[in-house]
Formats: structure tokens, sequence, C-alpha cells
DNA sequence: GTTAGGG
DNA sequence: CCCTAAC
């Protein structure tokens, strides 16, 4: 679907200015008021920060799977029996595809993290910028079976299959020095990755990743010939292309075509802000959807197949460690990665290493975005009481190989109550499946075009992220090729935006004490697009109409929030482009935003003349 | 419940 | 995004 006429910049697209409601005069309606403590961490979780911090730092850091191969169930949300097969069994698939594929785990290990319990001082880097994807880690491929996994332990996942691309290619040898098998379970989460649409030429092949995680954490990678993404050209390999978190966001029916938005992502979220709530839910379900965490012993290298995976105490500590009894004696562990939920990564072969990181960042963050929950194993079990302390549980204990976990669970793992407004409202067949992985957002290969069948798309997961719903703008450019078939391997029977937009947390459901800060969930240009449209149309100042036009079905996307948009954008086009941050938005766009808005202004300006 | 604005 | 006065 295309995206709508472009308006003219004339304004005679404009609907009829109506004024909005009692012309407001510029009342001061705000007022100034101290900034709300709402900031404030709350009980926290130290380690959720930690593991904030850290991904804010890298962006592209995807945690570690490695871990807990002894204890699959660690990672769950998934059921037992899959855990089971622990991992060399065949956790990694390969997938055939005429062009070509390949499939790979992806993992990334978060730097490490280390964590001094006690003082709950944490050592480690923490300190990463903020945009700069690249350059750190180093990627490591492993073969495994012929089959492949990649390991990354700053952020990155490389395709390795073509080498046209050249990319670390299967039987190439990659240095490899993390951990080995990370086939543990994990949930699946989707994420498209569009990625710089703009960028972006037509009729690229797509590379798309696959990180399924049914049982088997993979990764697959597919080459695409370009044409057929294209065209979709019969005969042609089925389009894989992924649409992120398949999320529609907007469609206007009445536009004349759908405002479907493309989500980019590319953005970062801002993990400095977020704070981590502790959250006492009871319900630790057995299945850690997000991350698992795993703490290793200090060292980043670890032996032939458990690179990193295990945790154990801090080596230092551990030869300290005293037995049980002993007081005092603080317990270091170092995390050295947290276990995502996988991912599911289309993105075309043209995209720039950059751009995957961040799609990979992306995807992270947005599962860690959700409240979190930080469960604590031990030798493959889940800790549940936290009463016992450190000793009582065997922590503290020198035995080095503690197998100590840590998991991020979201908190919407558990809940198939309320899910009023959430977005992951799904049916309760497709819950079923949500709250076996809760994170995930599957697609599968098929050939069909999001933009149309959107409905059908189905979503696990709980990417905050950018999840709106996407449409490819069909002609408008660049895009259009990217997403053009995707297909939920769950599916939820007519999602909205919403089970789209899967927004992990519920603010207000829950503990009512925290409110949460709603995650920050930039607008994609497509957002951006239609957000225009429909202000051109309808005038500034009414936002409700706005929202109803052209974000009716994203409703992680209030009026208020258009309107702060419109604010943002306007301001972004009075600056000049090098001032701009964030995902571009195209000039183009940015002109309409002031035409519409000095029209607009204009026409608030006669109405409070005439009503004078 | 909306809108407008400052934070 | 949040918060809230003013509607």
């Amino acid at each position: 679907m295309v995206m709508q006429k472009r308006l003219d910049y004339g304004f005679s697209g404009y609907e009829v200015p109506s004024v909005p409601r009692a012309s407001r005069s510029p009342r001061g309606r705000g007022k100034i008021r101290k900034k709300p403590d709402s900031n404030q961490i709350q009980a926290f979780d130290i380690l959720a920060s930690v593991a904030g911090n850290l991904l804010q730092k890298n962006q592209s850091s995807v945690p570690d799977n490695a871990a807990s191969a002894k204890d699959p169930r660690s990672f769950s949300g998934i059921s037992v029996k899959e855990n089971k097969q622990e991992n060399q069994g065949g956790l990694f698939k390969e997938e055939q595809l005429e062009h070509g594929t390949c499939s790979e785990a992806v993992s990334g290990c978060v730097p490490n993290l280390q964590v001094k319990h006690e003082n709950q001082r944490v050592m480690g880097d923490s300190s990463l910028h903020e945009n700069h994807l690249e350059g750190q880690g180093q990627n490591v491929l492993e073969r495994e079976d012929e089959r492949v996994k990649l390991r990354s332990t700053n952020e990155k996942i490389t395709c390795i299959k073509n080498r046209s691309d050249g990319l670390i290619e299967p039987g190439q040898k990659a240095s490899k020095d993390c951990s080995a098998e990370n086939h543990v379970e994990k949930p699946s989460l989707e994420a498209r990755s569009h990625m710089n649409l703009n960028s972006l030429p037509n009729g690229f092949g797509t590379r798309k990743l696959v990180n399924r995680d049914d049982d088997e954490n993979i990764v697959r990678c597919t080459q695409l010939n370009s044409k057929n993404m294209i065209s979709g050209s019969p005969g042609s390999p089925p389009d894989t292309i992924k649409v992120k978190d398949a999320s529609h966001f907007a469609n206007d029916e009445n536009n004349s075509g759908d405002n479907s938005v493309l989500e980019n992502s590319e953005r970062m979220y801002p993990f400095k802000k977020r704070k981590f709530f502790y959250q006492t839910s009871s319900s630790t379900s057995d299945s850690w959807s997000h991350c698992q965490g795993i703490v290793d012993s200090s060292s980043p290298r670890v032996n032939g197949t458990n690179h990193g995976a295990v945790i154990e105490e801090s080596s230092s500590m551990a030869d300290q460690q005293v037995h049980p009894a002993s007081k005092g004696c603080n317990v270091k562990l170092s995390i050295k990665s947290f276990k995502v939920p996988e991912l599911f990564i289309d993105i075309p072969e043209t995209a720039t290493i950059g751009s995957l990181k961040r799609t990979v960042m992306e995807a992270v963050t947005s599962i860690l975005g959700d409240e979190l929950h930080v469960g604590i194993l031990l030798q493959g079990k889940k800790i549940r009481d936290d009463s016992k302390t450190l000793i009582q549980t065997g922590i503290s204990q020198d035995d080095k190989r503690h197998r100590l976990g840590f998991m991020l669970e979201p908190r919407h793992n558990r809940m198939s109550s309320s899910y009023n407004d959430d977005p992951c409202l799904l049916t309760t067949g497709s819950r079923q499946k949500i709250s076996r992985q809760s994170t995930s957002l599957m697609l599968q290969q098929g050939t069909y075009n999001v933009s149309r069948e959107r409905s059908t798309v189905k979503i696990e997961n709980c990417a905050e992220g950018d999840l709106n719903g996407v449409s490819s703008l069909g002609d408008t450019s660049a895009n259009n090729n990217n997403m053009s078939k995707c297909r939920a391997l769950v599916t939820v029977p007519a999602i909205n935006m919403d089970a789209l937009a899967v927004v992990p947390y519920r603010r207000k459901s829950g503990n009512p004490d925290f409110g949460q800060r709603r995650i920050r969930r930039p607008f994609s240009v497509l957002e951006v697009e239609a957000l225009v449209q429909a202000v051109e149309k309808l005038g500034t100042g009414r936002w409700r109409d706005v929202k109803q036009r052209a974000f009716d079905n994203a409703k992680h996307r209030t009026y208020v929030d258009l309107k702060d948009k419109w604010k943002t954008l306007v301001h972004t086009a009075r600056i000049s482009p090098q001032q701009r941050r964030g995902e571009p938005v195209p000039q183009e766009l940015l002109d309409r935003v002031l035409a519409a808005h000095a029209y607009w202004s204009q026409q608030q300006c006669k109405h409070q003349v005439k009503s004078m």
C-alpha cells in the first residue's frame, strides 16, 4: 500500500479551518513546576539497571546465549521439554534456500558486568556512548555441526552466508572466543529491521536473520534475490522479509490509503533515563522469556564450550570464599551477559553493519525496556525465595561453578490477566503462545505483503521499540522492498496496532505504586508522514481527531504524543539539519510540517480575529 | 476528556 | 514523555 498521496504543498488539501474548540489563545497554561521525582529510581534492581546501562552503551550488544548450557530450563518460557534438548543437539537448524541461506545463532555478549553484592558496587564498563554502534566488540563465529553460530562480544551480528557481501563465511574461520554453546532456550523475539529506509535503494536483496526460538535458537540467514524482493517475481524464493514488529500503526482508511508506516528504527532507547523497578510479582514463571543473565567469573575467556556462559563467582573471590558461615565476605559477581530472546531480523543486504547493529540493539533494548524482574538461577534452579541469603543459597560458597544465572524477566510474562490496554492483548489462544515466549514475535517466511495483511501478522513480543505498524510505502521509495513480505509464525487474529506494537509494560495496572515512565518510542518516518498528513488535513489543535484519523490503531500514541511530536517536528524543521538528532526526517516532510504549521497558525489567527 | 505548554 | 492548568 502506498502511503497516501502526498499532499501538495498547497493547502488545498487542508480541511476547512476548523478552529479548535474555543480558540485557544495563548493562555499560559502550563505552569512551571518542579519536575517530578518520579524518576527516582525505585526499588531497583541493580542488575537490571546495570544491564540497561550496558546496553545503552553498547547499542547493539546482544546478550549472550551461552549460558546455562547445563540448565536449559533457565531460559524459558518455553516448554521444558524443549529445553531439554540442550544445545548441541540440534538446536541449530539450517535452512537452505535456493539462494542460499545460513543459519546461525546470534548472540552477543553484554560487556562484563560486575556486580558486587553488598555494596552494590558496579564495576565494569558502564560508560557507553550513545551512538556508536560500531566499533566495539568483535565478532566471533563459531561453527558447529555445520551450523554456524555467530557470536559477538559486543554487538555484532554477522550474517554469514554470502561471500559477496563480504561477510564472514561459515567456512571461514573466525576467531572464537566466546562461549560456545548457547543454545539455551530463549523466547523469541522478532525484530524486523528495516534499516534505513531512506537510504536503501530499492530492489535489493534482503538478508534475513532469523533467530527462531521455538526450540531452537537459530538464526537463519536468507538471502533473497533482489529482484525477487522487488517485484516478487514468481518462482523466486519467498521473500522472507520480516516486518519488524509488524506494527502498523495507523491506517487511515479514509485517506485513500493506508498510512501505514514502516518503522525505521534506529534509535536507541534511553536507558539512561530508564528506571527499573523491582517487581515483586509473584509469578516468576518459569519462563524467563526475556533475558537471561549469565554471570561469569571474571574472566572473559572460557574454555571450549562454555565460554562465558556460566556464571561463577569471580575467581578472585572464589578463592577467598570460605564456607557459608563466613560473613562479611562479599560475593563478587560478574555478569557476563544477559540473554535475550531470539531475534528475528530481516535486513537488506545493502544495509550497513551499523544499521544491523542498530537493529539488533533496538530489538534488544525493546526487550529490556520492559519492566523487568531479575531472576536468579543457581545451578539451573530458580531461586524464588528472596529472603534467603547468598550464603544460604549457596552462592557464597566456594564452589566455583555456581552457575549462577541472572535473568531479566519481563513483567508481562505472567500476565494474562490484565492486559487491558496492553497491546499485548491477543486472543486467548494466541496468548497461550505468548506466554510461552513472551517476547517473541516470529515471522515466518512467506510471501505476503505486510501492508495488506497486517491483520494476520502476529506478534508475540514485548518489544516496545517501535512497533508501529508499518506498511511499505508503495511507491515511495526505497523502502518498498524491504518488507514486502512477511508472515508471522504465530498469528493472532486481527491484531490491532497494539498487538503489533506490543508494549510490554502496563503502566497503571500493575503496581500503582510505581508509575513507570513509558518507554520512549521514537516516531518513525512513516509515522511522521502519517502525522503530517493528518495535520495537514485537520490542522493543529485537533489532536484527538488526528489521533483518530491517523493513529487510531496505535494505542501507544496518544493524542498528546502526537501533539508533542508535532511540536518537535516544527522545531526540528526550523533548526539546521546538523542540529537534528535521531532518525532523520526527510526534508520534504519537514517542509510540509512548516507549511502546515504556518497555514494552521494563520487560520487560527484569522479565527481569533474574527471572533473578536 | 481535550488542549496547550512548560518541563 | 510527563504533568497539569484551563477548558
